[in-house]
DNA sequence: GAAAGGTAGTTGCGAGGGCAAATACCAGTG
DNA sequence: CACTGGTATTTGCCCTCGCAACTACCTTTC
């Protein structure tokens, strides 16, 4: 078959890393058609959005929301910008530590978000109901977990700030 | 917790596709790092060099490929086109089809390929090696395949174009 | 309490990628 | 064969994001 070095569970391996990217590239792509006209213009603001409706006080640090983003400090800065023009997020400077702020949800995000996670909770739910049985799930979910902490920790050195493999917060969509 | 609508099962159903997009983001910033200096400039690159390097004569058709690579045509086409200007691909019409072309190796980039894919690979072994247990590897993967198989289905109509669920061809990374 | 060093966030710049329109070509009809 | 409709790829325009440099602020040290 291919030309180059290829051996059998070289393959699979490789297959199964593909797997993982093309699942979720197609999950998003899935995701996004409806969450578009729901009124978040990207799935990448909707993931923000969504994360900060799940936050205590609809709230979190600018730099806890890029970790959690899986964004950089200044891709995250823009989104948030994206945000703020639109009304749907405000920011709050912290008053115990006047270098940081908050990004927050405005009343009108709020109702964007409440109006718009059903939609998304039911298109996640024919999903996980028409691909796995509920005990699947549940191993699928406790070994991502286990996937998506080995890779916090390992990036930790260089990669994203202010992030150790210590808080599994509330990942998201 | 939150302010908003969310019952447990919510969240955990959530939290599951959060963990995949996480998981998915964290193993491509592992990898960007060794990639990147192997001589493929970013991890879309490399993943475009590998499908090339796994299919028959080390050549796909661009919509093909660019369905293997999860992007559109139009994004594919710039991605050939930086790889063409680096010596790795060159463009082939199709005989038989002549609004179609195969992007295909180069030696060049044959070559890149033979030293770069034995360290991804092994990467990627470490990182399995190190999160699961063979069993829980074959089933993830298993399970990744629904899943990505699902999303193809789901997609189809009005996603990426000319790609049903038929083919999983050589999925990668 | 002034200096040195670190941290949170923002901005300039450039690369990558999507959408829509355009181009070139095949395929079915009359 | 001319015509209409569909498909493969490319191009124009614009948005998003990462990196590196910068600012503002905290914190430790002397």
């Amino acid at each position: 078959m291919a030309t180059s070095t290829t051996s059998e569970s070289v393959d699979e391996r490789l297959t199964t890393v593909g797997l993982l990217f093309e699942s979720a590239a197609g999950l998003r792509r899935l995701f996004s058609r409806q969450l578009e006209d729901a009124g978040a213009n990207t799935q990448q603001s909707f993931d923000i959005l969504i994360r900060l409706a799940r936050s205590e006080g609809t709230e979190l640090r600018m730099s806890e929301l890029a970790a959690q983003a899986s964004l950089t400090p200044s891709g995250l800065t823009r989104a948030v910008d994206r945000l703020q023009d639109q009304g749907l997020v405000a920011r709050r400077t912290c008053p115990e530590d006047r270098r940081g702020s908050f990004a927050q949800l405005t009343p009108a995000g709020r109702q964007l978000m409440a109006d718009a996670i059903p939609v998304h909770v039911a298109q996640i739910d024919r999903v996980l109901d028409e691909v796995f049985t509920p005990a699947e799930e549940a191993e699928f979910s406790a070994m991502l977990r286990r996937l998506r902490d080995y890779t916090l920790e390992r990036n930790a050195s260089s990669g994203c700030p202010g992030l150790e493999e210590s808080a599994p917060t509330c990942a998201e969509v």
